[in-house]
DNA sequence: TTGCACGATGGCAGCGCTGTCAAATATGCC
DNA sequence: GGCATATTTGACAGCGCTGCCATCGTGCAA
């Protein structure tokens, strides 16, 4: 556990030139068991580290990838971050976890300052950050590696890592549909993240393949925020007959719903149903507990990872969602 | 945009030593204004971004620290990294955000590996990792710089930022001592947190200069987590009579209570009245929302890097909590 | 025996910068 | 004007590794 023995010490101790030393660290064959188990045991013994600086400047890659995001949800932050970091430390990398501010102008030049100074192998790019087609582009041009969790834009070109929104909308919507309900609104969220539209698409698909009209009065917008969610459940309330059930585009929205209900005291599930989107961790903090469609967050952005790093791995993948019935949906009323 | 220049094409035409460019770039002094900007042109031009690689490998610094962590909570997570980043950034830092396994018996030789691979200049310890007195004495031993963010034990040595947790929680509990309630309970978190205690303690402090005895039995053990804090809740609702009040060692555990008092139809705050701590996302997202003690925890780990990095910063700081009183808390019944 | 492929190792340049020292030029003061 | 001192610039080693090539030894077919 003493300050940075070298890789020379190891060498001379090992009783091997340090090239050979490099050898053992790198996993190269061409060494043989004896010399590796002894260079592996003087490593241990030292407790010699390489240094990065020094691997990223002589050889041709860092082991270093980048995660950039741009979310405001933490727990959507939190998730994928453990699930890229944890393929990441798998195999050897290191992760570098990078906000960005997808709406500035200098994204791009940002992005390639990091990539320049870093000697980034590849990057990850979260929503929405997957979106900006320039930045895209760029990456394109540079021939650097990037894999895209859940993007919406240009879907078929290189990695991805992605749920069905689409299906998994329908499926909220149909589960409401089974259960009653007829008069069913719709809150969607940014307009800016492409999942939004899917999401209604969805919706929409549910109802006409359920023989019910779609109203585009039972849509409201909504910004994914807890206020803009029941900013948008007041307008919907307020319509008469009002609607039986509430599908919010995500779990923030869903909340502010659910409080607007609270605050109007009309009873969750008796009167309103009401679904979210993600099953966050508020899910399960509100009462009474959230129905909401789980999105596996972390699995994606193990997932993206390894598409990244794993050579061999077919481009694409998709995964799972499931909706999580809990209290807040039930029969329509009369 | 193009990729990678390097020093010596940025020297050459700008027609200089690659040694002026470096001086430029570091900002050092005995560089004639004109060769200033002449390079600063250049380097504009090209997009020339230094390789961070070479620059810790050759330099005694490589301008990168590491935010350690090990909390559960996605919030917490989330607004420490952004503060931690936003200081950072701004004095040319690069953070590397490190989650840990603070209870790992490999904690100290995890943490030492990160540090000898990264050459990290110091590191920014967050709770509970903040606790672990083996980490706190090799680091010493090293005499690698950190802060802590809120420690518990040992206080008084070395750089940290603070909130008065025992005057935070005396806040509370006055503010509901001011509102009538004579019987409240407390969850306490974590037995590992310091904090827990010294929440504890405020509570205590604050009913004894109340004149109000302090007992035991109103102090139920919660785990910080949403569960803990419903199960805590309902062990402290059988009691006969009943606590009109219930201060909460965190917004979690305060979200659980509330969950029960809606399930059993206790009217809050009209028969109980429930404070959480923190100031988490959540606190505005429950119904109704819930009055808490705001922890600035953004500003906080904001405060501990710019210790670290800005040398003649006082080495500890402590910052204003706030209650922030919203709809949980009323007077109490009768 | 010779020839040759291949496994195991070492030697050395060089990645792109910073630190150190030395040299060249400018400035100040008696 | 002359010398001391400060400012500006350059030369060069070397940080700790990897990539490439050379070298040595061994087993095996001819």
């Amino acid at each position: 556990m003493s300050s940075r023995p070298t890789i020379k010490e190891v060498s001379k101790i090992a009783g091997v030139s340090f090239k050979t030393v490099s050898r053992v660290l790198n996993n190269e064959k061409h060494v043989s068991e004896e010399t590796r188990r002894r260079v592996e045991e003087v490593v241990a013994r030292l407790n010699f580290r390489p240094s990065h600086a020094a691997r990223t400047l002589a050889g041709r890659r860092s082991f270093q990838v980048a995660l950039l995001y741009d979310n405001p949800s933490p727990y959507y932050v939190y998730h994928i971050q453990i699930g890229a970091q944890k393929r990441c430390s798998e195999l050897g990398y290191r992760l570098l976890l990078q906000p960005v501010d997808s709406q500035s102008p200098d994204l791009v030049s940002n992005v390639m300052a990091l990539i320049d100074e870093a000697h980034l192998d590849g990057v990850i790019l979260s929503p929405p950050v997957t979106e900006m087609i320039g930045l895209l582009d760029e990456l394109d041009r540079r021939g650097l590696p990037y894999v895209r969790i859940a993007p919406g834009a240009r879907k078929e070109a290189g990695m991805a890592a992605t749920i069905d929104d689409v299906a998994a909308a329908r499926e909220v919507t149909e589960h409401l549909i089974e259960l009653g309900h007829r008069s069913i609104g719709f809150i969607r969220g940014l307009e800016s993240h492409v999942s939004t539209w899917e999401r209604l698409q969805g919706y929409r698909e549910a109802l006409e393949a359920h023989g019910i009209a779609f109203d585009e009065d039972l849509v409201a917008a909504g910004e994914n925020s807890f206020t803009s969610g029941g900013d948008a459940a007041r307008k919907l309330l307020e319509r008469q007959p009002r609607p039986t059930a509430i599908f919010a585009g995500n779990d923030d929205m869903a909340a502010g719903v659910l409080a607007v209900a609270h605050e109007s005291d009309v009873d969750v599930p008796g009167q309103l149903s009401i679904v979210g989107f993600d099953d966050s961790d508020l899910a399960k903090a509100v009462w009474p507990p959230l129905t909401t469609m789980r999105q596996p967050v972390r699995e994606l952005a193990y997932a993206a990872a390894n598409l990244m790093l794993a050579p061999d791995a077919e481009p694409q993948v998709m995964l799972e969602h499931k909706l999580m019935v809990r209290a807040t949906t039930g029969p329509a009323p009369r």
